[in-house]
DNA sequence: CGTTTTTGACCGGCGC
DNA sequence: GCGCCGGTCAAAAACG
């Protein structure tokens, strides 16, 4: 740990503050916030995880960073949102979590470097020569998993590794397969804690996810919706709660995230969209208004 | 043969 | 101005 404390301003350490309990088993695992400002945080990223069965060994969240842009011009056509809307959430969210905590608990920054230049930086960098690349909307989770690159329901392709300074693990770049779509996404394990695996989305999908490979031979469901059929109520609640509201959003994982053996997904799998209750990404996405204020 | 991964080089921002 | 560092590009290799 001698620098492993890097702390990534941007995240948000929500199991420290709480009551998260995790409910599900080998096959499942949610997580649900026990307070009302858990939930409703989690419930604007409609997030849930659901760990796949297969190689499957442990999962639980164990914080979420959010860093939103400041400039969201959607740089392809996809996007959606980030426009004003972005703005005064990414403020807010930002806000909310450098004041609160991600220092200390958090032993993983993102590395971005060395805080100073993470928003700069990382958030967006150069596109090409002369081009200043936008920023997006971005968030982080961190997740107990053996594997590193952990399923979403996208398809990403790897676009670059870099060792980071101050960890023994690379770090590795995916950009979403789909050409229209911007999203891109970093993994990284934490030097801290070698069985978590942080990864940060970037941008927002504007196509739904592939499905799962093992819908089940005939038909695949859409994570998100096999996931909240087997949530109690009052998660499910967490998980949909936050559609409709702001657009900005991270654009969340599509929700589950599952484990997987190999760092590559299927090949040919996983192609269908779900019906996601809504266009874009997976969950709108949105910031409740709690987050945006504390 | 098409797609994805690997990997070194390059670019640009930031701190000193 | 220089060096460090993160992020991206792009050619080659690996895979299915």
């Amino acid at each position: 740990m001698d620098e492993n404390d890097r702390v990534d301003p941007g995240i948000t350490d929500l199991s420290a503050e709480s009551s998260w309990s995790f409910g599900g088993d080998s096959e499942n695992v949610y997580l649900f916030g026990g307070s009302d400002r858990e939930s409703s945080i989690l419930s604007d990223f409609g997030w849930n995880l659901r760990p796949e069965a297969g190689s499957f060994s442990h999962f639980d969240r164990i914080g979420m960073e959010e860093d939103l842009a400041r400039n969201d011009q959607p740089k392809s056509t996809c996007s959606t949102s980030t426009t004003g809307g972005g703005e005064t959430v990414v403020q807010a969210t930002s806000n909310r979590s450098m004041s609160s905590n991600s220092s200390e608990d958090l032993p993983e920054k993102s590395t971005e470097s060395d805080g100073n230049k993470a928003a700069p930086e990382t958030a967006s960098k150069v596109k090409k020569k002369g081009q200043k690349r936008i920023q997006q909307p971005r968030f982080a989770f961190m997740t107990r998993s053996e594997v590193d690159h952990l399923e979403d329901g996208y398809r990403w392709r790897k676009y670059g590794q870099k060792a980071v300074k101050n960890s023994p693990f690379p770090r590795s770049y995916y950009r979403c397969t789909n050409s229209k779509c911007t999203v891109k996404k970093r993994v990284e394990r934490s030097s801290d804690d070698p069985t978590i695996v942080i990864t940060t989305y970037e941008g927002q999908h504007c196509h739904h996810t592939v499905g799962f490979p093992r819908g089940g031979g005939g038909g695949l469901v859409n994570h998100e919706a096999a996931f909240a059929s087997q949530l109690t109520p009052s998660a499910s609640h967490f998980y949909y709660s936050g559609l409709g509201g702001l657009q900005f959003p991270p654009q969340p994982p599509p929700l589950g995230i599952i484990p997987q053996s190999s760092s590559h997904q299927v090949p040919g799998e996983a192609r269908e969209n779900p019906k996601l209750p809504t266009d874009e990404g997976l969950l709108g996405d949105i910031v409740p208004p709690g987050m945006r204020n504390q």
